[in-house]
Order: structure tokens, then C-alpha cells, then sequence
RNA sequence: GCGAGCGUGGCGGAAUUGGCAGACGCGCUGGAUUUAGGAUCCAGUGGACACAGUCCGUGUGGGUUCGAGUCCCUCCGCUCGCACCA
């Protein structure tokens, strides 16, 4: 037997105990050997493929970018849904437990302009590499339904789905202000630029431009996704209250502003429509299209120079709380519908070009940032709301009155109510036709179209006769050329628009030469479905089998991190509702139960001047001496996310090589509950490693007859220990029972088992003992199973020592003997005034009076009670007693 | 500014429906074993005091209740998200 571990430190002056543990056939515990074994006992036998009995469940978690390497977040997301594969396989349910490769995008088109290796080439390398880290966690995939976006066998669908849903009018082509970079030469994305308008290389003067795209009209769906949140009531409330904001539906009016002298309109937008008595002037997003027209002569110079400066900078920042409100007059006027008045035209940086009409009516009496504007530029400011209470509003204002009120000087609307104004003044502009009550969503069509190389093609021929023609079914895919007939060098626009072998092509509907589509798909797209073509991955008629999505779906347990609470999961849900409406699925919504995991988080030390230090070399310091190698200041500690730039990360195979996979998911499960944050702390880890070893030597200890033993059928016949050792098992399993498959807490349940071991060792079970066999060998195999979801491979172990039949992993999560946790007596606390005065251990058949009596007969009680009327006697069975006194 | 969430020992956390606050783990203290260290095992570990017990204690201040970490209100602090949204 090989003897391995702790005690092989000092061979020599060890064998004593070296001899003693060869004749007990003793080892300690050795997690490589034991994880490589079952791991590769796991793999032949196929042990995580479905087998069709049960009842389905789908356990899925957020598919990664294949970096090549797991981190912690990895670790952490696909661990806790391992613990649900796990377990709700033991609960006898057919579980579906997939994992793929989110494996197009910006991150590996970036690495192969660098490396100038093709992504077709690196990317597999990297799913390789990933796919053994995730073996060697132990992590129970069935890997017969792998999936990997970057192959043609999955984007293909992508494309397929684009040509439907242009069918069904949910995608359309429209103008869009992205970022540009001259320098580049080339589209940006929002993570490609930083904060001074400079581009991820370096380049100066990133500026916006308006390009043609490719959009999903997700719009048509705001008023479902908003009212189908209410059946998401498993997801967090976080969550959903985000989507609902994004959402952002809003009541209000549109309202119709003619230019005077042209014949144009300026169209508005207004929540407080009740408020426009007071407006004093107009505003337009500087990119709205009537800015050109309306500008006069004398204005013309100031508007032009005002729309350059401000598209030069990112709209984020431009509209970021505190900047200053700039804006410039156009020289052209508008008609108050309602009043009559004409009031000047403006444009300013605040306004935004796309969220409802672009143009807004400004009344500085009821809005503070049009207050603000006002004041800078000397409007005037009309009060017309005042207090319900009847007081009239400062004069002049100092700050904007923007609450409900009653209206004055609002002609025959002057004393209503804000709320009924709102609604019998948008019925004015209905009637006379200058406007109408209408709906405002801040959510916006999703625009996918991306100049990039690595993402699925865009499957449109572009005809001078037909138009945008797509690509029929049968010519499916659309497949990216190969890496090295292309030049991908970040710059020029789309890399596909400069290979004519790729482009040129002929029109399906009348054979002409005609030009393909060149830009790519956004990566959400992949993502947006990917969840049912795990149900047939390999079918090459549809994108997923319509009679396995009837078993399936919805998903049952959904893991990922919160960051992708808006984008990804609302995408996620639009597209399930797109896929119901092209007859492919009868589900409203993808997914039952969402679990969004916390950040982990660790020290990391910092230099205020210098930045940060690696943790490592900072913690083999004393702690006196952490200073900064630059300036010898003393390095500020804080504990943030894990991340390369933070020199704080832990590598996790590098602790799966120390501790074992069993210990590295110990822990992660048992240092904070799923969804709040984790702080990594090097010493904990340590006390799960101790508990790994303290179950193992358990299993250990025990001899052959235990193996064999006849298991108890009962309480019947066990006294004393055999009795004690029998029900804390079955009330630990009662408890871990509830844990997981109730509350999905998994740090509780880990406790309980702690629990268990502690009492374990209080039998001296760690030391062999003369306790019955059979409650020996019990304890160790429902230990086995409880484990098995957290631990899988000592669980395996344990199983296999204490004589279990097949793998832990395939067998029935046991059921707990009610016999064992009924109880004789219970703890009963007695309060007098709330306050706790004793605990009394009383049957529990016990009746009222009973345990009134057994409670005034102690001593402490009576001590409280002695010379006191008892006024009220309040009575919890099965908890308490509480005597008011006075 | 808006929205959401969170404040419990030296630390991570537990307390399921309003009913024993601090389970479990880390750390620390003491003991056993050991030439020693490490490892292991056992015991103790919220604070104070007149120490078999009592009093105080879940960010602050108030309220509801026989009883509040838990429910309501006030203030303070922290974290995350965001879009000056008309």
C-alpha cells in the first residue's frame, strides 16, 4: 500500500508510526490519488449522462470564454451548480448538466491580432486545457452535449434565426452613432475606448459617426418582458428590479411644437405635460435631424462648432452627473401648441438623441436641470405648479419646484391637479391633433451588427436591384474564411470587407453580382439560445429538437454572476419569447430559478503612488514590514474582486495540487452562501482540509466486519452510543436534506456534517470502536451520500470503504428513519418577562399544566416568581414558556 | 442624484414562521502526545461584574409586542448597478 502525505516529511524518524499505520493498513488522507481514481472511474462509466427515468431537471450555468484557464468566479459558479447536478441526481431525478464554449468575440479576434495566431487554431487548444481543469474539479458534466459557438455546426443557427425572425419583422436595418476611432480607422467598442476620448492603441480623438446596422426590434417585446417579470418570482429581486428599470416604461405625452417659418415640427416628449404652461424654451439632441435645417444664418457658425465638440466626446461622459450643461441657441423659434407662445429653439449635450423623441420641452420652474440651463443662459423661468397645501412658491425660485401641485396661470387648466391635468391635457392635444397621451420605454432595439472578423456572419447579399436579399436556408452557413486569408490588424473597418473572395457573390433571387454582408454578429446572440441546443446538440435539420424542449425547458436552475443581470439575461428572455412566436417552443420564460453567485474577493495591497503588490510576496512578509518596494511608504490593505491588475488573484489549480478538488470545493461552498460576496482567506481553508482528513480517518478506521455488516432496519435493540451515533446521523441528514434541496444554503449544510464528525469523534469512532457494526457502517455510507454533492470523490472513497454497491454518485439519497428523529424529551425555555431563567428538559407529550408545574417546581423560576403576581402565562409549545409578572 | 442591497464576536459566517443570539469554521488560550517543531487529539473562547449567578450586547435613536438580529419609523455607514430619461 502506498503511504504518501504528512507523514512522509521525515521518513527517518518517523517509522515507528510508519510501521504502525503498515499493520493497520492505515493511510492518511491523499486526495490526488483518491480524485484521479474516481475521476477516471467517472469517465468509463459515463456516470453524468442522462438515462431517461425520472423526472427531467436542468441544471445550467453561464458557459464561459475559453481563457484557457479557470479562476476563482469559475470555480465558484460551476461548483455550486455541480452541488444541484449532484444531488437532484441522487433525489432520482434525469438531470441535464452541459457546459460549452461562449467562444466568439472581441477577447480572442484581440489575442489572435496579437499572437497572430488563428483563433480557429488557439481556441480548441484553449477549450482543451479548460475542459481538464473542469475534469480535474470534479465537475459532473455530460459531455456528450458540448457545444462550442465558434464552430459553423453552431452559428449556423444563428444565421438561420436571423433569416426568421427578418420574416417575422423582428430584425430590421437602421443608422447608429457608434464610436470611431480616425486613428484605427475602425468601429469601437465602449471597453475599446478610455476615458480621454483615446482608443485602446493609443490613438487620440475617438468621436462618434452614424453607420448603418442590423437590429433586433426587442422593443415589441417591452410590454411582455416588463409584465413577465412578475412570474420570475425564484429570481432574486435584485435582479429583477434591474431589468425593470432598464425596461423603463413611462406615461406621458407627445407633443407637437411647430418651427415658425417652415413648415417642420419639433416633436417632445414629456412625463409633465401638466407643466408646459411654463415652458420657456425648446431643446434638441445635438445629433437630432432638424439641428441642420434650423439653424439661421447668424446662428449657423455656433451650432456647427457646438454638434463637433460635442459628438468628439462619448455620450456616457458627456451626460455624466456634473458635467456642465452646454448648449447653444439655434436662432430658430416654436409654438407653444397649448399657449400660443413662441419660444426659442436651443441645442445642448444633455439631450439624448435616442431616448424618446430627442427633443425636450424645457420648463425651468419644474425641472432642475432645465433650472440650472435657464439660469446659465438667462431664460426666463414661468412658475405654473404650486404646493397642493395652498402656498405659493418663492419668488424668484432657487431651485426648481418639481413635486405634484395645483396649476395657475395655465389657462382653462388652472386648478386641477397635476394627475388629472396630465390626463385631460393630453386628451387636448388628441383632439385638436397636436399630440397625444402616449407610452415611453427606455429600453431600445438591440443593435448587433459588429466590424469584426471572429463572430457569425451576417447572412445578407446586398443587390443594386433586390435590395438586402437573405441568404437562403439551403446555402447555410455563411462560414468565416480562414485566419490566414485574411489580414486582421484591428484597423480599417470590417475585416471581412477587404476579401473579395469572401464578399463577392451573386444574387439569390436573380444570379447578378452582388456583395455579401461583411459585418459580424454580437456574441449576446450566441448566448441569447444557447441553453436549448444542449437539448440536441449534434441535430443538423433545426437548431434544437422541439420534442426534447418540451421535456426540458424551462431551465430549472440557472447560475452566472450578477453582472449579467440587464444585457445578457434579457436578450436571454426576448429570444426565448421569439423562439415561442416562430412555433419553436411553448415556454414564455427560459428560466424557473436564477442563482447569481457573489464576486471573490481578497487583500490585496496597494501603494497610493505606485499601485498594486502581489499578496503573496506582501504576506511572506512580517506584518510591520509590507511597505512599498518603490517608496517604503506602508501599503494600504483592502479587500477587493481577484484580478490579474490587483496581483491578489489565487490560482486554482494551484490549490487543487495542494489541498485537493474535494477541499478547494469545500471550501467555496462553505465560506459564504452562494449569492453574497466570498473573501478568500488562505487560513480557512486550512480547517476544510482538516475536515476532509477527519472524515477520511473515520472511514479509515474501521475494520472489515464493518464493511459487511448488516445495516439497522430501526432503532429497535440500540441503546447508549449505538442509539446516540444513529440519530444525530439521521437528524444530519434531515438537516443537509432541507439545506440543499429546500433553502440551497450549502455552508449550513456543510456545518451539519462538521457536526456529525464532531460527534463521530466524541464516540472515539476516529480510533476504531466497540460500537455495532452495522450503525458503523450505516454512519459511514450515508455520510458517503450527504458528502457526495460537495465532496464527490472522498465521498467516493468513504462509500467504497464502507462496502457501498456501484459509485455514491449514482446511488438513491436516503431518506431519514422518522424513528430516529423522534425525540423523548425536548429543551423547553422559560422566560419571566422575556428574560431567560432556565431550561428544562421535558417529555414531549407534556401538556400545558405539566410543563407549568415542572417549570415553577426550579429553583431559579421560583426565585423570580417568589412574591410576584403571575399577571399572563404565555405558552409556545415545543419552545417556550413566559411568565409576565408584575 | 436615482435604484437595489447590506450592517451580528478578533475574522468568515449561523439563527428557516417574531421565541435559547453567536451553530460551524478560522484565529487565539490552556492541556495531552512529542527530544523539539509541525501534525494530531482534548478543553476553553462576546463583554462586564459582586462569577453555581446577574447585568449588558446584533451600526444609531425611537416604536409595535408577553417577547425584536428578525416587523415599522429616524439617522449614520458600506457595497453594487445606472441612463441628467424629459
Amino acid at each position: 500500500m502506498v503511504i504518501r502525505g504528512r507523514s512522509d516529511r521525515l521518513p527517518g524518524r518517523t517509522s515507528v508510526c510508519y510501521l504502525r499505520r503498515m499493520t493497520n493498513q492505515h493511510r492518511s488522507y491523499d486526495p490526488q490519488d483518491i480524485e484521479k481514481r474516481w475521476q477516471a472511474k467517472w469517465r468509463e462509466s459515463k456516470a453524468f449522462a442522462g438515462d431517461g427515468s425520472g423526472e427531467p431537471f436542468y441544471i445550467l450555468e453561464m458557459f464561459p470564454y475559453p481563457s484557457g484557464n479557470l479562476h476563482m468566479g469559475h470555480v465558484r459558479n460551476y461548483t455550486i451548480g455541480d452541488v444541484f447536478a449532484r444531488f437532484h441526481k441522487m433525489q432520482g431525478r434525469d438531470v441535464l448538466h452541459p457546459m460549452g464554449w461562449d467562444s466568439l468575440g472581441l477577447p480572442a479576434e484581440n489575442q489572435a491580432i496579437k499572437e497572430k495566431i488563428a483563433p480557429q487554431i488557439r481556441t480548441p487548444k484553449n477549450i482543451k486545457q479548460m475542459k481538464e481543469q473542469m475534469e480535474r474539479l470534479g465537475l459532473a458534466y455530460d459531455w456528450s452535449r458540448e457545444i462550442a459557438t465558434y464552430r459553423p455546426d453552431y452559428y449556423r443557427w444563428n444565421q438561420w434565426f436571423f433569416v426568421k425572425l427578418l420574416e417575422k419583422d423582428l430584425v430590421y436595418r437602421r443608422q447608429n452613432t457608434v464610436n470611431w476611432c480616425p486613428g484605427c480607422n475602425t468601429v469601437l467598442a465602449n471597453e475599446q475606448v478610455l476615458d480621454d476620448a483615446t482608443c485602446w492603441r493609443g490613438h487620440k480623438g475617438v468621436t462618434t459617426r452614424s453607420i448603418p446596422e442590423w437590429a433586433f426590434r426587442i422593443t415589441s417585446y417591452a410590454e411582455e418582458l416588463l409584465a413577465d417579470l412578475d412570474k420570475l418570482s425564484a429570481w432574486p429581486e435584485r435582479i429583477v428590479s434591474q431589468q425593470r428599470h432598464w425596461i423603463g416604461k413611462s406615461f406621458g405625452a407627445r407633443v407637437e411644437f411647430p418651427l415658425q417659418g417652415s413648415d417642420k415640427k419639433v416633436e417632445v416628449f414629456t412625463t409633465r405635460v401638466d407643466t408646459i404652461f411654463g415652458c420657456t424654451y425648446v431643446v434638441l439632441a445635438p445629433e437630432h435631424p432638424l439641428t441642420d435645417l434650423i439653424a439661421t444664418d447668424e446662428q449657423r457658425g455656433a451650432v456647427e462648432a457646438f454638434v463637433e465638440k460635442t459628438r468628439a466626446i462619448d455620450a456616457i461622459e458627456r451626460t455624466a452627473e456634473g458635467a456642465p450643461k452646454e448648449g447653444v441657441f439655434t436662432g430658430a423659434t416654436a409654438k407653444n401648441p397649448y399657449t400660443g407662445e413662441v419660444v426659442p429653439v436651443w441645442i445642448a449635450n444633455f439631450v439624448l438623441a435616442d431616448y424618446g423623441t430627442g427633443a425636450v420641452m424645457s420648463v425651468p420652474a419644474h425641472d432642475q436641470r432645465d433650472f440650472e440651463f435657464a439660469s446659465k443662459f438667462d431664460i426666463p423661468i414661468k412658475p405654473v405648479i404650486h404646493p397642493s397645501d395652498g402656498t405659493d412658491l418663492p419668488s424668484p425660485q432657487c431651485e426648481a419646484f418639481t413635486d405634484d401641485g395645483v396649476l395657475r396661470d395655465s389657462g382653462e387648466f388652472s386648478g386641477l391637479t397635476s394627475a388629472d391635468a396630465r390626463e385631460k391635457m393630453s386628451a387636448f392635444a388628441s383632439t385638436n391633433g397636436f399630440g397625444e397621451a402616449t407610452v415611453n420605454w427606455h429600453l431600445r432595439d438591440w443593435g448587433f451588427s459588429r466590424q469584426r472578423y471572429w463572430g457569425t456572419p451576417i447572412p445578407i447579399i446586398y443587390c443594386d436591384d433586390h435590395g438586402a436579399v437573405p441568404v437562403p436556408e439551403e446555402d447555410l452557413p455563411v462560414v468565416l474564411p480562414d485566419f490566414d486569408t485574411i489580414e486582421l490588424t484591428g484597423e480599417g473597418g470590417a475585416p471581412l470587407g477587404k476579401l473579395p473572395s469572401f464578399y463577392q457573390t451573386k444574387c439569390p433571387t436573380c444570379g447578378k453580382t452582388a456583395r455579401r454582408e461583411v459585418d459580424t454578429m454580437d456574441t449576446f446572440v450566441d448566448s441569447a439560445w444557447y441553453f436549448a441546443r444542449f437539448l440536441s446538440p449534434e441535430l443538423d435539420t433545426a437548431p434544437f429538437d422541439q420534442e426534447a424542449a418540451k421535456r426540458w425547458l424551462p431551465v430549472d436552475v440557472y447560475v452566472g454572476g450578477p453582472e449579467h443581470a440587464v444585457m445578457h439575461l434579457l436578450y436571454f428572455r426576448f429570444w426565448t419569447k421569439a423562439m415561442r412566436d416562430l412555433g419553436l417552443l411553448s415556454i414564455d420564460e427560459p428560466v424557473t430559478r436564477l442563482i447569481t453567485q457573489g464576486m471573490v474577493n481578497a487583500a490585496a495591497f496597494s501603494c497610493p503612488s505606485h499601485g498594486y503588490f502581489p499578496v503573496s510576496e506582501m504576506l511572506a512578509k512580517p506584518e510591520g514590514e509590507r511597505n512599498c518596494p518603490k517608496c517604503n511608504e506602508p501599503l494600504g490593505v483592502a479587500i477587493e474582486k481577484m484580478s490579474k491588475s490587483k496581483y491578489n488573484g489565487v490560482d486554482p489549480m494551484s490549490l487543487i495540487e495542494r489541498y485537493g478538488a474535494d477541499t478547494t470545493r469545500l471550501y467555496v461552498l462553505f465560506a459564504a452562501p452562494p449569492e453574497k460576496d466570498l473573501e478568500w482567506n488562505p487560513d480557512s481553508v486550512e480547517g476544510l482540509s482538516r475536515f476532509a482528513s477527519r472524515i477520511f480517518r473515520v472511514a479509515q478506521a474501521q475494520g472489515d466486519e464493518v464493511r459487511t455488516a448488516e445495516l439497522p432496519k430501526s432503532m429497535a435493540g440500540l441503546k447508549g452510543a449505538d442509539a446516540e451515533i444513529r440519530r444525530a446521523l439521521h437528524r444530519t441528514l434531515a438537516k443537509v436534506t432541507h439545506e440543499v434541496g429546500v433553502r440551497n444554503h450549502f455552508n449550513t449544510a456543510i456545518a451539519a456534517m462538521m457536526e456529525l464528525i464532531n460527534t463521530f469523534y466524541e464516540r472515539k469512532l476516529h480510533e476504531g470502536s466497540a460500537l455495532n457494526p452495522g450503525v458503523r457502517r450505516e454512519a459511514l455510507l450515508t455520510l458517503a451520500q450527504m458528502l457526495a454533492p460537495f465532496a464527490p470523490h472522498l465521498a467516493e472513497e468513504i462509500w467504497s470503504l464502507g462496502g457501498g454497491e456501484g459509485l455514491v454518485a449514482q446511488s438513491r439519497w436516503p431518506e431519514p428513519d422518522p424513528e430516529a428523529l423522534e425525540r423523548r424529551t425536548l429543551n423547553l425555555v422559560v422566560q419571566i418577562n422575556g428574560k431567560l431563567r432556565a431550561q428544562l428538559e421535558v417529555p414531549v407529550d407534556a401538556d400545558e399544566d405539566a410543563i407549568d408545574a415542572i417549570a415553577q417546581a426550579d429553583e431559579n423560576v421560583a426565585k423570580f416568581l417568589e412574591g410576584k403576581i403571575i399577571r399572563k402565562r404565555v405558552f409556545v409549545p415545543g419552545r417556550l414558556v413566559n411568565y409576565v409578572v408584575g
